[in-house]
DNA sequence: CTTGACCTGTTATGATATTACATTCATAGA
DNA sequence: TCTATGAATGTAATATCATAACAGGTCAAG
């Protein structure tokens, strides 16, 4: 199974914060990450080509993570290059940039949604609808470093990921 | 590049914990990392079997992450079967037992050297020597989960990874 | 209008992981 | 002791994820 043929989200369910579990305004949501993109890339001279600009809406469409295949199948029925390394580089890309994440665990990819923020990103991981939320993880990579200080080990990237149940899905599975 | 073909371990280095990194009786670490495996796999009813036990060692002597393909070369030499299902059944195994651990960053596996203490591990790694530690992340798994509870998340199963320097690579460096 | 850096397309291949099925092994119960 | 059974292993085939290398195109600074 590819990441794309996963269940795919559902949107439905309480409010309760601005995370991706949340019901929000999510055209809203996307076109203002795009902007938002659009300045932060042109603010450090680096191109927002046609190929790149289709991975990140590709990726904010989905509001959950993306395997590099995925998005390349997307991008070839549009026309632009159908080889591996055309996805994997316009995703290499946003993710130098901070426009988006790679989630480890899913070997996927997935929309900044705090692009620009200077932020410590934990990412929570739907294992029923597949939703990725980001959340802060100023804490837990805190507590990281100071475990880490003790072995005299320096820290210079983090990956801190959940697997579990999205509010909805809690809700559904009871 | 294998991960098998990367930059061997530098053990030399001053002792400062019960670290990877540390200078350490690495023979003893072993032979009683082994015993204990078995203790606790007889305890559970579980089979240690020639294969298992096998690829255990090979964790365990190597006290860094070895993809399943290293662990596959090494059985195949020593007269296993030399299919990748061989080594994956039986990481998986270790892995299940709580015996090793999955090292998601660079899809690899490590031995446990805590095997049977119920602890929260975060794996310290290396970028220089590869060597991986394995860290008390008590206190970041739980700032994770209290930001997870903030938005109705239930968390099972955490991913905590840093990258950066072990302190012998700190010092080669400088 | 040239030059150089960057970007894109493409070929080829490497690296990681799983499914499916046949065979062998260990052990509990007859 | 002798099976019956489930577990473990061996093997083939294939799926999935990722990168190296190079050719050709685009664009903006000089």
């Amino acid at each position: 199974m590819t990441v794309s043929e996963q269940k795919a989200t559902d949107r439905a369910g309480p409010a309760a914060s601005d995370l991706a579990f949340a019901h929000h305004d999510h055209a809203h949501c996307s076109t203002d990450a795009l902007a938002r993109a659009e300045a932060l890339t042109a603010a450090k001279g680096a191109r927002m080509t046609p190929v790149r600009r289709r991975v990140l809406e590709i990726l904010l469409e989905e509001h959950r993570a993306l395997g590099a295949y995925d998005v390349l199948s997307r991008l070839v029925s549009e026309g632009f290059g159908n080889q591996p390394p055309v996805a994997y580089r316009a995703l290499e890309f946003l993710v130098e940039q901070g426009l988006a994440h790679r989630i480890q665990r899913l070997n996927a990819f997935a929309a900044c949604v705090h692009a620009g923020e200077d932020h410590a990103p934990a990412f929570l991981i739907c294992r029923d609808c597949h939703t990725v939320a980001e959340a802060e993880a100023g804490a837990a990579r805190a507590a990281l470093e100071t475990e880490a200080a003790r072995a005299g080990f320096l820290v210079e990237r983090t990956t801190i990921e959940a697997m579990g149940l999205c509010p909805n899905c809690r809700t559904h599975a009871a």
